[in-house]
DNA sequence: CTAGGTCATATTGACCGTG
DNA sequence: CACGGTCAATATGACCTAG
């Protein structure tokens, strides 16, 4: 069933797309240590209890963690939102209503694609920096896709009857739904789970619809970015990530022209190239067109697999037509666990309240700076963020 | 404890206030047994969703009569809306918001001081039909004492201390609290419900605030009308029952002048008289004037006792000057169960469903009706009014 | 250190026995 | 007939353990 949680966690474990230096993470100002941010990171980010650790990506609560843990993997069980999506999300109202805790959790950026401990990627830690960096949720900015998204045809016939029922989740739905703007993997978890909400039938509802074609058939022709674009870090994104303004084209292989980053050749093990290919801004998406449809098999399976989404995009982009024949050889679905990529996120202490650990092998950072374009402080190199929230 | 729920079942077996003849009952317009009012039955009066049965003296579901039946006893664990206590309350919300949920429960008129199977009153039947015959909820009308009330300057300082809380059940928050007009034992409930909210401490907040002194001696200085006046029926209503006007004066013992009502001496046992003292409209109310204050002991005796707070307020309304000596001799509860009042209430079969029952003894309903002004048909008193649900 | 599992607790509402 | 007790189903979040 298209609609259960995946069964192998190998599905997750593709390449991890971007793949920053350590040095360019550690580049950026230290916000972390400043006193206010020290603060921020023992409130959850969702309802501002006082948060238990770092959760799915998030500084948050246990009720918070427990509750994204649950829900993002049983999203049938998430509806019924009678505010029409936009509760105000507190200690004391995050149990009133499903819908706009996940909504907020997603918001503030929890995210079950993340790497987990002992697979920890770069962007991982970059997401918490941003996370940390942010005192207030992000201003909610819609970008080119979200208004071709309500203002397609296709959702004002196929796919509105999916979502207007009066038990679909009104935070998730698309006249509702707005990107946080320039954090680009928040605003993919919201369209992913948005499109598993459109893609399974509403709650108590007969399942005559068949809304996982409708919304397929939706994404590919409006060249979903969210289709195997989890990390597709805007311009923005990076620049605030590597602390400078970039330039910002619209060309397809230069619009992200981070004048720091290296090429992809120049990258030791550890520290491996950014795949500016995989940088793909929102706001440059060409406007939808009607193409030919994919097989109903290969888009499901595509919508669970990680590694074929990102075949069909990057096929798809190459491609000025589409052409369903263009598809069949990826239709059976593979892991693909590179030697490199495994190696790449080698887990890096985020403590500074146990010292102990910092001197373990595992956990230890590299006395030497990997070779990058940045100049980078040995001195913020070999200082441990502190992540812990313990008081 | 004065919180917890009463522990003997004699205390909410006083004698009945307002003891209509079931003639007076049967002589209302007979609303039931349109269709119309027939699919009213149908539906819960709080969520919509099909009814189960009459509970709590309204029609309701399974859930709603449950959730009243544990809540009303419990209103401790009463608190929390978030939305300024207007939450709208159906069959998908009524889960969201229990403060909500109990304020429609008692705003549609369901009451736990009400009489049960087998000591079922007149006012229950009659109860039963207005809620009938009104297909929407009671329009909301402030009256005198509602203005007061919100206006007293006891209210500003002491209690306004306790209703601040942010945990404070905002349906119940004098600044939203609006009688219903015209249905004194609805208006009653909740200023009932409103007090035992402001006399408990706000939940998990420190006890160190005293409100059941403040509310106490906020009520005596209000002549709270509440306070043993469960079944204080206004004109209005009384006309709405005998389905004809009255003429309303504003003297105290002839403004609910009912020309089809005997005096208290010519009622049999079984159609005892209309307590006209009792009548005692809100809107005549008196304005509030500051008073000697009851001992303390005295004052919360009286909240558990509907006995007391009865000698109380008759005592009280018939002394122009309040002294505190008047009350020593009722300090001490007693059970009043006296052989009238267990007597005037006999059962009366209210189903047509299962007409094997009204042939029994303890269920038959009388051959002959009872010598009354009112002249009434014996068709409609042999007829059994259809409570059923079932289709 | 966190993700996920466990489990005590609270809430809900369908069902049923009693009077 | 309704009232109140019962209890299975569900949701929640504190706590624990593996990695
Ligand atoms: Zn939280
Ligand atoms: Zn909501
Ligand atoms: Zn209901
Ligand atoms: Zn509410």
């Amino acid at each position: 069933m298209l609609l259960e949680p995946p069964t192998g966690s190998e599905m997750m474990k593709g390449p991890d797309v971007l793949s920053i230096r350590a040095a360019d993470v550690l580049q950026m100002p230290p916000l972390l240590r400043s006193p206010e941010n020290k603060q921020m990171s023992h409130l959850c980010r969702v309802c501002g209890q006082r948060a238990a650790g770092f959760h799915f990506g998030v500084f948050t609560c246990e009720g918070c963690k427990s509750f994204f843990g649950r829900t993002y993997n049983n999203l049938s069980a998430v509806y019924g939102c009678k505010n029409g999506g936009n509760c105000v999300i507190n200690m004391e109202t995050r149990t009133s209503c499903k819908p706009c805790r996940l909504k907020k959790c997603l918001m503030v950026g929890m995210s079950k694609n993340g790497s987990r401990y002992g697979r920890r990627s770069n962007w991982f830690k970059i997401h918490c920096m941003l996370e940390e960096q942010s005192n207030q949720p992000r201003s909610q900015i819609e970008n080119e896709f979200s208004q071709q998204f309500n203002k397609s045809d296709i959702f004002k016939s196929n796919l509105d009857e999916i979502c207007s029922s009066s038990n679909f989740p009104l935070p998730f739905h698309p006249a509702n739904f707005k990107d946080q703007g320039n954090i680009p993997h928040v605003d993919n978890e919201l369209r992913s789970v948005q499109m598993k909400m459109m893609m399974k039938p509403p709650a108590s509802q007969d399942t005559n619809l068949s809304p996982v074609t409708n919304t397929l058939n939706f994404m590919n022709q409006m060249n979903h970015p969210m289709f195997g674009h989890h990390l597709g870090f805007s311009p923005l994104y990076i620049s605030q990530i590597l602390g400078k303004p970039i330039a910002h084209t619209n060309t397809p292989d230069s619009h992200t022209s981070l004048s720091a980053s290296p090429s992809s050749s120049s990258a030791g093990p550890l520290t491996p190239p950014l795949e500016v290919d995989d940088i793909h801004p929102v706001s440059t998406m060409s406007p939808p067109a009607i193409r030919p449809l994919l097989p109903l098999q290969l888009q499901e399976e595509l919508m669970q697999n990680l590694h074929l989404q990102r075949l069909f995009w990057n096929r798809k982009r190459s491609s000025d037509s589409f052409h369903e024949e263009s598809f069949h050889d990826i239709a059976i679905p593979e892991t693909h666990n590179t030697n490199q990529s495994a190696e790449q996120d080698s887990p890096i202490d985020l403590s500074v309240k146990r010292p102990r650990y910092t001197a373990t092998p595992e956990t230890a950072i590299p006395d030497s700076p990997p070779s990058t374009p940045i100049q980078i402080p040995l001195s913020i190199i070999d200082t441990p963020i502190d992540l812990s929230i313990r008081t």
